[in-house]
DNA sequence: CCTTATACCTTGACCACTTAGGTATCCGCT
DNA sequence: AGCGGATACCTAAGTGGTCAAGGTATAAGG
């Protein structure tokens, strides 16, 4: 099992650099996320696939459809420019944002 | 300035480290936050409030008036034994969350 | 054949947070 | 005297992301 809840906000920027390595479809992002975490994240697909649509509306990302590795019919996802800008903008809020909670959790300590 | 929104979640465990330092009331919980985190997180009174009442409910917190620093009424909280419990896997939780995150995100680098 | 994996989707409910107000006291500045 | 800003508490309405739980369909593997 393993991967415990979100903490709401950081799909959009998992997904997003996800498919800044490279076009992806839905399914596969969420086993990127997982794998990459090892285990540690788990999306739901009921998080997942809205995720993708917003982002999609927001012109973050693209999609056409074409076919998995396996032989299926797949959405396929790419990055659009603003996404790519939105990914950098992102991450370095998360990364302000993670060492601000560490500092503040480390608070007190020798 | 500065502050970014919240992710949501991380709040909680924000507010059990403050009081687990030593005895506090609410509004020094919002300043010790945000001096802690060099300004780099914000809690608003709409969100610290409550979720003061809801730490409370839950039996993490104990409150219980008294006089400020400077001479005025205050609801002081303390954390419970349970609170404290609870603050230990919360940050836990944080820290395996933050690092999985902080590893995707780094994914793909040299 | 039946489960598991792949691959997509939606709906309902929850609930933390944002925004935007409110009360009251006290300090410092003009 | 008046007024902004800090202190110190609170609430209500609205938003919106996530979870839980369903659904469709195909293919592989036991």
């Amino acid at each position: 099992m393993g991967g415990s809840d979100l903490f709401v906000g950081t799909l959009d920027v998992l997904i997003l650099k996800a498919v800044s390595q490279g076009r992806m479809h839905g399914y596969a992002i969420g086993r990127w996320i997982r794998q990459t975490t090892k285990d540690a994240l788990n999306v739901q697909e009921g998080a997942l696939y809205p995720a993708l649509h917003r982002l999609e509306r927001k012109g973050l990302l693209e999609e056409d459809w074409g076919v998995s590795e396996t032989g299926r019919e797949a959405k396929y996802y790419k990055i659009t420019a603003a996404g790519r800008r939105r990914l950098r903008a992102e991450a370095a809020r998360w990364k302000e944002y993670a060492d601000a909670v560490t500092l503040a959790l480390a608070a007190g300590e020798a």
